[in-house]
Parts: C-alpha cells; sequence; structure tokens
DNA sequence: CGGAAGCTTGACGTCTATCAAGATGTGTGG
DNA sequence: CCACACATCTTGATAGACGTCAAGCTTCCG
C-alpha cells in the first residue's frame, strides 16, 4: 500500500508548506514508489550516482562522511521530509552516504525527472533550492559548533538542536525524544572519540541536564543547555517538502 | 564602466559552463550593477535580509559566522564565480556574514528578480540548486576536516582545497597563490586557535611543504600535503556560473 | 553457553588553548 | 622626521581538554 501525495502524513504538519492541487498531482507523477527500510540499511553511498532520489516519510537516519582511515563524521541527522540525493540529482554523485538508523519510509523517485521540476514546476524547483540552502545552513552551523566549541557545549548545541527538529515534526513526546543512535553516532557527529562522548553524557545526566537510554532522550532542563550552547537553537519557519 | 554579460571575463575560463544567448540576454537583464569594494568591506550580514544578491567577478572573501562570545568561525572561502546571498534569497535571511579580504568586485542583481529564475528561466534556476549542492559539499568537507583531522591534517587539506580552486579559476602562478587572509582568518577556517595555527604553519615551513607570506601561499610539495591529509581533494568538474 | 555490540570507567599521554611578551611593519599625527 | 598606536606575526611556558588504550559490564541473540 503506497501513500498518495495528496494525502501524505507528512505535509498535515503546518511546519511544510501546502501545496496546490496541481503541485500534489506533479508529486503523484514524479513518485515512483515507496521503500520500507530495516535500521542499518545504507540508502545511499558516497560516489554513487543513484538512479532514485528519496524523500523521508518517517524514520531516522544520519548522513556521513567516510575517511580512507576509516573515520567517520556524520554531517547531519535525517528527520521525517528530508530529501535524499539531490546531490547525485545536480552534481552526478552523492557526497556523503545515508543510513537508516532506525526503521524507514521512503518516497521514491525518479532522478530523471527530476528536470522536470525545473521544466514545468518552477514553485517545486524554487522548494529544492530551499531545501538546498537549509542543508547549507545545517551545516554550518555544525561547522561552527563544531570548530569553535567544547564537548560539553558541543553536545549541548548537538541535541538541543535535534529536540527543535523533532519538535517542529511532532515526532517528541514532551521532552521525550526518539533517539534511535549509539553514541559512537553521537560521537561521530560532534567529532569527538566515543570515550569523550561517554564521558561527556555522563557530565550532563549528573548535571540533572538529560537522560539517554534504550532509545530515548530525554532533555530535563534544556534552558539551562541553551545556555551552555553558545549558538542559540532556533526552529526554522514552515518550510517546502518535497 | 559596467562589464557586459557577455564578454563576462570569468566565463571564458573553461570551469564555467557556457549560457546560450538567450540566457545571456536573461543575466543581462538581472543585473543591476557593479560593485567595487575595498578590503574588509562587508558585502551581507548574517540575519539581514539584503535586497541585492551577488555573484563575484574577482577579489577573494570569507564567509563566516560570529558566536555570542566573539569567537567567528569561517564557514567557507570566496572566490571568483561564488553566488552571494542565495540563503537571504530563499530563506529571507542570511545564515552567515561574508566580507572581503582583498578588494573585490560584484556584479550587483535585485532580489525580487530572482524568482525569475524559476518562472522563465529553467536552466538558470537549475544552476542555482547546484551551486547550493555545490557549497553543501564544500561545507561537509570541512566538517569533516575539523571533526576528524588534527591540525597538520586540517592545515593541508584547507590549503589544498584552496590552492585547487585557485587553479580552476586560473588566479594562481604556478605553484604561487593569492592568500589575502590574516593567520587568525585561516585559524578561524581550521577551528584552530591563533597560536597553534601559527605554530602548526611554522612546522609545515620547517618541512619545506609552504611558504606563506606577504599576501602568497606557495605549495612546495603538494603530493606531500595530499598524503598528510586524509580526504583527497578532487576539483569538481565543469560548474555553472550565475 | 559463547560471541558480538554497545556502554562505562580509569589511567595515561598528547594535542591544543591560553597567557604573556616581544618583534616587525605600517600608517597617522605632531 | 619622529613618536605613537595598531595590526600582524612569532615564540615560550603552562594548563587543560581530549584521545587512546585497556578492561569490565550488560544485553541480546544464535
Amino acid at each position: 500500500m503506497v501513500t498518495d501525495c495528496g494525502h501524505c502524513p507528512l505535509r498535515k504538519r503546518d511546519v511544510f508548506e501546502p501545496l496546490t492541487d496541481d503541485e500534489v498531482a506533479f508529486m503523484r507523477r514524479f513518485k515512483v514508489g515507496e521503500l520500507k527500510i530495516d535500521p542499518g540499511t545504507t540508502v545511499l553511498m558516497e560516489g554513487s550516482n543513484s538512479p532514485q532520489l528519496f524523500s523521508v516519510l518517517s524514520g531516522l537516519g544520519l548522513r556521513y562522511k567516510l575517511l580512507p582511515n576509516g573515520r567517520r563524521q556524520v554531517v547531519n541527522f535525517v528527520f521525517p521530509g528530508c530529501f535524499l540525493g539531490l546531490q547525485a540529482g545536480v552534481m552526478g554523485e552523492m557526497k556523503h552516504s545515508v543510513e537508516a538508523s532506525s526503521a524507514m519510509v521512503l518516497c521514491v523517485f525518479d532522478r530523471a525527472s527530476l528536470w522536470n521540476f525545473f521544466k514545468s514546476q518552477p514553485t517545486r524547483a524554487y522548494d529544492l533550492t530551499w531545501l538546498a540552502a537549509m542543508e547549507e545552513h545545517f551545516m554550518g552551523e555544525a561547522l561552527t559548533s563544531i570548530g569553535q566549541m567544547n564537548a560539553v557545549q558541543r553536545m549541548c548545541w548537538g541535541l538541543l538542536r535535534y529536540a527543535a527538529r523533532c519538535t517542529d515534526l511532532g515526532i517528541n513526546d514532551g521532552d521525550h525524544y526518539p533517539f534511535p543512535f549509539t553514541q559512537q553516532d553521537l560521537a561521530d557527529a560532534l567529532g569527538l572519540s566515543l570515550v569523550h562522548t561517554n564521558k561527556t553524557l555522563m557530565k550532563l545526566r549528573e548535571r540533572g541536564m538529560l537522560s539517554l537510554s534504550d532509545g530515548v532522550l530525554i532533555l530535563h532542563r534544556p534552558e539551562e543547555m541553551q545556555e551552555q550552547s553558545m549558538l542559540p537553537v532556533t526552529s526554522p519557519a514552515r518550510r517546502p517538502l518535497i
């Protein structure tokens, strides 16, 4: 059973801009299927030139780059509403990999018809550019965080930012946030070693700021975390959904 | 005297894709003027909503984010051919500032007519998206560098990447590259302190890998720097120019 | 039961930040 | 022309943050 674009459960959330009927019809044609994947599945590989593009309907994942020496940098978290494969779509190949951390459901699109966005759906093309600019923004924030902040600050900022994105999507339960990631994932995202990530987490736990276990993150004192983190964490306004 | 888009000196370089006559005509209409600025001038400010967009004709600069505590992260270098203001154009406000490090000449565009790209120039809109994806790619690389590499590795990678971009544009003279930046700029780009940046530079100088003084960077042994840097530095293929 | 994956903790070393001071060069005003 | 301020680069000393190594613990699963 494939979700119809006209009844997209994601688009009902008011963080996402509504579409005209015409646009919905276009998306229906653009969508070629749906993909359900297990945790750990690689969706896109760095260097690959996937014939398919994806939009995340549900589930959480990671974007990351691998280094020749085996190290890994997580460049962003993947949330419902993320569009995957734009780089391959326009630049010819992915510059990072994408992996599912929980079960995920993806809308599948045909890469070859990406050009139709630009040719016949200028508002949708504009939305694509919007999303690319958004990714750039997220990465700039992460870069600033890793480049200028210490372990505690990075972790506060990173988890607040994560929680803010969850809240936008309504996938949290009050101050409880789904967190299907390992400490190694978190370490790779923050540019810290696993051990130091663990110790930093402990420090924040002891301060009563957060809990993290069994795939659930709880933020007990977001205000204090915000003070720690230097970079203000703000939710962007309403955004497009591809 | 304003440069005519039909005779754009940049577009002659074969890293940039050629335009059709129709596209050139469109760009001519889109371009509202030219701006010459001195070193140190701020072109765009984080949080601002500039009514103008820019394309760099010549000169070098920096994109950076400022933190409340006065620290600064340089998120990228600005080269000729860079398009400035896309974030403000689509997202409503800039997420970083842009500053000139040398004298610069900018093509000035009217932000309000950005929408015309999408409405009437699908190939140009596509190019915009291409550039946004490109920026994302650069930032992902920088993030990986800062998150996973030590000072020597970061510096080797950062300077190699810088040199590669210079070479693409032909603004180098053999292994001599213009470098109108201070060590503080470099430190802020690499996520290192000024002192440590200086000492790391010294180390590389003593190894005979590079020279850096009086605004000129010389790379004596790029191969060794490449070995150091883990992340391979590759020049992207031909790219669009707005 | 044995093994794998993830989490936790302590010990130790090193990389990097911070502090402080001096050197050099440049532009400005007297 | 000199004095001075200012920016930039340089260097040493010191301390702290973070990485690495190593080991043990728990949970889960075949």
